[in-house]
DNA sequence: AACCAGGAGACAT
DNA sequence: ATGTCTCATGGT
């Protein structure tokens, strides 16, 4: 007898079944999208854009001009997403940090995905959230984004899912690994899952 | 005109 | 360990 097909890529299919594949993380570089981590927190897609435009416009979206500039003035400019004092304090940290770790171009595949998380989790500004989104849409690393939405869709669809993000990740590492998705599938996956959440959807799906 | 968005840190309990 | 507050801007 075969096992049953996890739950896990149940709500995967009919999610993208719905939706259809997603374009995302949406950022011309790397860099573009690790920055763009950053400006999101707890921050509408749309302000984020502004910000994004205006470091555009202001030549400041490279990891070498970004460098050159204060707090101060980088608080201006990304100014639309909001939080722009903390923000632009991690902008800054997570640039230095780039550049000690020669982590624009290399994917550091020589960091085990533990060690580059706690190094991203060592820098003001990033958390669990952050720390994973970055090591899916930049470093390559297979991770499940345990945010708000997929905390929501899992306890919408009858499971007991911890209200915290490190808890949620840990109390289902297991079933995620079980699972076996590939690297593509759980930046979909993420994508959809926002996307979805953005419905206001309190459906079940499966 | 409240309420929220693709969170995180500081602080009190 | 586990809650509660605050941070800031713009859309709905």
């Amino acid at each position: 007898m075969q096992k049953e097909e996890s739950v896990f890529r149940q709500l995967y299919s009919a999610l993208m079944e719905r939706h259809g594949r997603q374009d995302w993380w949406p950022a011309e570089t790397t860099f573009e999208m690790m920055i763009g981590a950053v400006l999101v927190q707890n921050t509408a897609w749309v302000n984020v854009e502004k910000s994004i435009f205006a470091l555009k416009e202001t030549n400041a979206l490279t990891l070498e001009a970004m460098l050159q500039l204060s707090a101060e003035r980088l608080q201006i400019i990304i100014r639309p997403s909001g939080f722009m004092k903390a923000k632009s304090k991690t902008c800054l940290a997570l640039c230095r940090w780039i550049c000690t770790n020669d982590a624009l171009e290399n994917k550091l595949g020589h960091m085990s995905d533990d060690a580059l998380r706690s190094s991203l989790l060592g820098l003001s500004g990033i958390g669990p959230e952050t720390a994973d989104v970055i090591m899916l849409y930049a470093y390559d690393r297979p991770i499940f984004i345990w945010d708000t939405y997929a905390r929501r869709l899992l306890s919408l669809h009858g499971f007991d899912v911890p209200q915290t993000y490190e808890k949620a990740r840990r109390a289902f590492a297991s079933d995620i690994a079980a699972a076996r998705f590939s690297l593509e599938d759980l930046a979909q996956f993420h994508a959809l899952i926002v996307e979805h959440g953005k419905q206001n959807s309190a459906e079940r799906l499966i």
